[in-house]
DNA sequence: AAAAAAAACAAACGTTTGTTTAATATTTTG
DNA sequence: CAAAATATTAAACAAACGTTTGTTTTTTTT
């Protein structure tokens, strides 16, 4: 496909390039690395060279990945703006920083699950550091505002998946709206998930028919 | 582990209700048939005896998560009530699914990125199912009451990536959340994404500090 | 009980896997 | 230019992979 124009960077960098894109096309198991040597077109041994082993070169992907998601955490949701304004440039900024490497985000994410002890420590990590943010930025004035005790675990996923789940389904969601069309931009996957997020469905006019015990006390009845 | 009481059910389902916990802990490449065949206490060959590949097996698990999820799509969101409503009973029912069958939904959900086209076509057919039952539903009734048209291969993918969120990082919150507990419990997050999707943040009770355009029109600033 | 069908088994099939080695080529440094 | 360091190469390694084979045991049917 690439062969031209490709010659000029680093083979390090090559590999690392064809490796993210391999990955997230096919997984990281799916992808052999002599199909990755023949596609950065540098000799096998050459991954294991730069790289030491294939463990490792996954690794490094996630942490430039982390790292800049890391990165726009911390920025948009520091700051002594007002949680609803700070949730709006964050989930702009985060979409738009997943649209940009949306390689190195279904890597991170759908290679997120597997028990490598390995792997999990490295994301453990990152993890930890994602929670720091958002336990002070966004836990803390939520319970202070609310008096709802959200755990960031809770939260910091949830919020990633919601960002996420325009490039987690997009294989299927391409072979689903090839055969019925309907495609929804970026603009408009950012608008309504920040919309959703700030005043959920009704925040967009939906009427409340029926009882509106729903956004009242929803952890009231449950206990255990 | 669980040599006792693992020889009453019949060979096939024992290799299937192994598979689902292996390719869910360590994902579908990483786990060797031999592993399964071992683990389920049958013979190496009575797999493809039994399932004719490892494809196959997996087509199977993938038909027994969707035709479940399918189910409370098409029971919970059908009927005359109000949409807040609905969702409420929807995500109340969606979850307690995810939850009772984590495992068929990990397989489901981190396999499902990957573009094995024999795998993508038979998760577009579920999809094109789901989306059938989200656009009639969901899409068309929230259209004619906010005048928004939001498409079902946006609103599908986000709702069952929001219900879904807590059991796709397992792995890793449950690590971080060794080092320094505060274990949301299924109540907890039922409730939440209830609340967060129905009233938002805001209401949650945030104050809305700053300007208020983000709740009004978020997409009439965003020409293409 | 005899015949037919289904289930279970051990063994091997040919590939592919990630990794390593040792030799060669290229570039950088003194 | 010589020496040292870095980059690249082809070849081989053992291990694991999914699958198939031929045979034997168990169950069901007649």
């Amino acid at each position: 496909m690439k062969t031209t124009a490709t010659k000029h960077k680093s083979s390090r960098e090559r590999i690392l390039q064809t490796a993210v894109v391999l990955f997230a096309r096919q997984g990281f198991d799916r992808t052999g690395l002599r199909e990755l040597a023949r596609e950065a077109c540098v000799n096998l041994a050459m991954i294991n060279y730069f790289f030491g082993s294939k463990k490792k070169l996954l690794t490094e992907i996630l942490d430039v990945f982390f790292a800049g998601y890391l990165q726009v955490i911390t920025t948009e949701l520091s700051g002594d703006d007002s949680l609803p304004t700070k949730f709006e440039r964050f989930i702009v900024n985060a979409v738009d920083f997943f649209d940009s490497n949306r390689d190195f985000l279904v890597v991170a994410i759908t290679d997120l699950h597997q028990d490598d002890p390995e792997i999990t420590e490295h994301k453990a990590h990152w993890g930890n550091r994602i929670m720091a943010v958002i336990k002070k930025e966004v836990c803390l004035p939520l319970a202070r505002e609310t008096g709802q005790e959200i755990p960031p675990t809770l939260i910091a996923p949830l919020l990633t998946s919601m960002m996420a789940s325009r490039y987690l389904f997009s294989p299927v969601v391409v072979k689903i709206e090839s055969e019925s069309p309907g495609v929804p931009d970026l603009q408009q996957h950012t608008a309504f998930i920040t919309s959703l997020f700030l005043g959920g469905i009704k925040g967009l006019g939906v009427m409340d028919g029926t009882g509106s015990a729903a956004t009242q006390s929803p952890q009231g009845s449950t206990g255990e």
